[in-house]
DNA sequence: CATCGATACATGCAAATGCATCTATCTTGG
DNA sequence: CCAAGATAGATGCATTTGCATGTATCGATG
């Protein structure tokens, strides 16, 4: 059996990594988003051709997109809607699914993200990679990873 | 010297950090920002009530809580300005700088703070607590508080 | 295969956000 | 002590966001 005790400082310990994990985002992200690069394009509209350009198919769709952002669907909705007028990206009919909208890049999308990525991971290697050894990096790394596998199956 | 093959993988390593770190962000805000207790007060509101929560004076400037939170100056003149409203904190003029606004929770402020404060942290128990073991959670804090340090102070 | 609930995305509208700018106060150099 | 630049926060205004809801398609059930 658990003890009172031990589950009060379980949760304890719990709520200060989340808070520290948060925080440590904010004070990142703060940063990033200052880049000059994001002037051309916000960070939030990048991160959307950023995950398309990883992506194998090349193609996703929207709400494959959504789980990776924190915006709501119609805020993302309308987001695409903007890359889209700006000729970035493409939207088409998922083949298999009548409702479903994929989305792929455009040469001038590809472009733009190449180069906007460039100066993004400059940037973040002047933040990261200074501050922690690469043994703790791989560490950070695995963790987060870990967290994020679990509250994704849940 | 450090060989271009070197900086090369130093750079990824780093970037692919910051992007497990981000999305594993996405990932637990995402579930805590639906629970039911931000029905009542938006999650970034409640961010502000907490923190003065945990000030030992009670009392924080404007602009420090900014570093805190991923909002710009204005927007958060203005979250500020509607929970006055609300009858949450009050505003007063710092003592030894005219131009600083100081922020001190309510007897109401403080009262919703700990209510949602309670429910909140359950949903984090929940989400990171069986997620990662007690020393792993011990070492991610460890790791962001160490990032966040170093990049508070560049 | 007709119906009904679920899912994917779009849209109207009110609220939140950020940029640029403004005012007031502080700080520094002469 | 004064002027000039810097800093703290407020505000006008255009853009972005989210909630509620709408439309279309899908999938399961009788």
């Amino acid at each position: 059996m658990t003890t009172k005790a031990a589950t009060s400082s379980s949760v304890r310990l719990a709520a200060e990594t989340w808070e520290s994990l948060f925080r440590s985002q904010v004070a990142v992200m703060r940063r990033l988003q200052a880049g000059k690069a994001f002037k051309r394009l916000p960070i939030k509209e990048y991160d959307v051709l950023f995950t398309l350009s990883r992506c194998p198919t090349g193609k996703l769709r929207l709400n494959e997109i959504n789980d990776h952002v924190l915006l709501s669907q119609s805020s993302l909705s309308r987001l695409v809607e903007r890359l889209e007028k700006r000729g970035l990206l493409e939207r088409s009919v998922a083949p298999d699914d009548g409702r479903g909208i994929l989305l792929g890049l455009t040469d001038a999308g590809r472009e733009l993200q190449k180069e906007i990525g460039r100066e993004h991971v400059r940037d973040i290697a002047e933040l990261v990679a200074p501050a922690l050894t690469a043994e703790e990096q791989r560490e950070l790394l695995r963790l987060t990873e870990k967290l994020q596998a679990f509250v994704a199956g849940k």
